[in-house]
DNA sequence: GCCTATTTCATACTTTAGTATGAGCACTCT
DNA sequence: AGAGTGCTCATACTAAAGTATGAAATAGGC
C-alpha cells in the first residue's frame, strides 16, 4: 500500500494542486464573471494551465521508464553470457582449425591476459611446454604474437 | 519552412483543437451558466479535458525519442556498433583512469595484436615512444603486460 | 612568463616471448 | 608391431616486451 502510494506520489500531488487551483477559481470567479468580455480568456488560461500540468506530469511519469531501460541495455552490452549455441560454434571453430584441448586452455588462459610462466603453474606444467603449446597455437592459428592470437580468436568466436 | 511545419505538426494540430474546443464551450457555456452550481463542474470537466491533451500531447512528443533509442540498443547487441553513448562512456572511463590521448591510441592498436613496432610505423612514431607510452599505460590500468592491459581496458568498455 | 602535462626520443638494461630442435612417453588405429 | 598424434620437457638462441632514467619541445592554464 505504500508503496502504490509512493510509486503514484505524483499523481496525489497534481490531484491536490489541481483541487487547489478550482478552489483559488471559485474565490476570483466573480471578479472575472464580472468582466463578461474576460470569460474567453479566464476559460483559455485554464486550459494552457493545465495542458501545461498535463505535460509536465506526462514527462514525470515517461522519464523514469527509459532510465530503466537504459540499465537492461547495458546488462544486456556487458554481461554477454555464453548460451549453448555459442558453446557449439566455439567447438566447431576448434576442430576446423586442428586446436588440440591443450592449446585450446592455452589460448584461453593467455586471453585472460597471463603470461606463459603463470599459465605453466596454473596448468601445473613447465614454461618449455607452455611455450611450446603457443609456438604450435600461432602456427594454426597463422600469426606471430599472443596479442594476435587472442584478438583472433576473439574474432573466429574462439573466445567469449 | 516546409521542414518547420512539418516538425511542429503536432503542436499546430493541437492549437487548431484548442481554439475548436473554445468556440464549442462559448456556444455552450450559457447552457452552463444555466446551471450555477455546475460551474465547478464546467471548470473541472476543461482542466481534465485539457490535462488529457496535454498528457497527449506530452506522451507524442516524446514517443518517437524512445524508439529511436530502442533501435539504437539493438544496433549495439546484436551488429555491434558504437553508439554515441557507448563513446561517452569511453570517454568517461578514460578520463577516470587519465589516460591521454597518446596512450588510448596504444591501448586501440594493441588491442588489434599489433606489436610495439608495428604501433610505431602505424603512428610515425619510434620504438621508444611507444615504450615510453605503454608503460605508463601500464601503470595506469595497473597491469603488467599488454595482454593484462587489453583484457582489463576490455572490461572497463575502453574498447569495443 | 611560469608551471604543468603531454608528447617525443634515446640509451642501457632486464625480463618475457617466441623459434628451432630433439627427445621421451602414452594412446590409438590399422 | 609400427605409424601417427598429442603431451611433456629441455636447451639454446633470437626477438620483442618492458623498465628506468634523462631530456627536450610543445601547448594550455594561471
Amino acid at each position: 500500500m505504500l508503496r502504490f502510494l509512493q510509486k503514484y506520489k505524483q499523481v496525489f500531488l497534481y490531484a491536490a494542486s489541481l483541487v487547489a487551483l478550482l478552489l483559488l477559481l471559485q474565490v476570483l470567479q466573480y471578479k472575472f464573471l464580472l468582466l463578461s468580455h474576460s470569460f474567453e480568456i479566464y476559460i483559455l488560461c485554464i486550459a494552457i494551465l493545465f495542458t501545461c500540468l498535463g505535460i509536465w506530469l506526462a514527462l514525470k511519469l515517461v522519464k523514469p521508464k527509459k532510465e530503466i531501460e537504459t540499465i537492461v541495455v547495458e546488462k544486456t552490452v556487458y554481461q554477454q553470457e555464453l548460451t549453448e549455441a555459442d558453446k557449439e560454434a566455439m567447438e566447431r571453430e576448434r576442430q576446423k582449425l586442428g586446436l588440440s584441448n591443450r592449446e585450446t586452455e592455452v589460448l584461453q588462459l593467455m586471453a585472460e591476459g597471463l603470461s606463459n610462466q603463470e599459465i605453466a603453474e596454473r596448468l601445473f606444467l613447465s614454461l618449455a611446454t607452455i611455450k611450446t603449446h603457443s609456438s604450435n597455437l600461432f602456427l594454426k592459428l597463422d600469426v606471430k604474437r599472443r596479442t594476435q592470437a587472442v584478438e583472433k580468436a576473439r574474432q573466429l568466436g574462439l573466445i567469449a
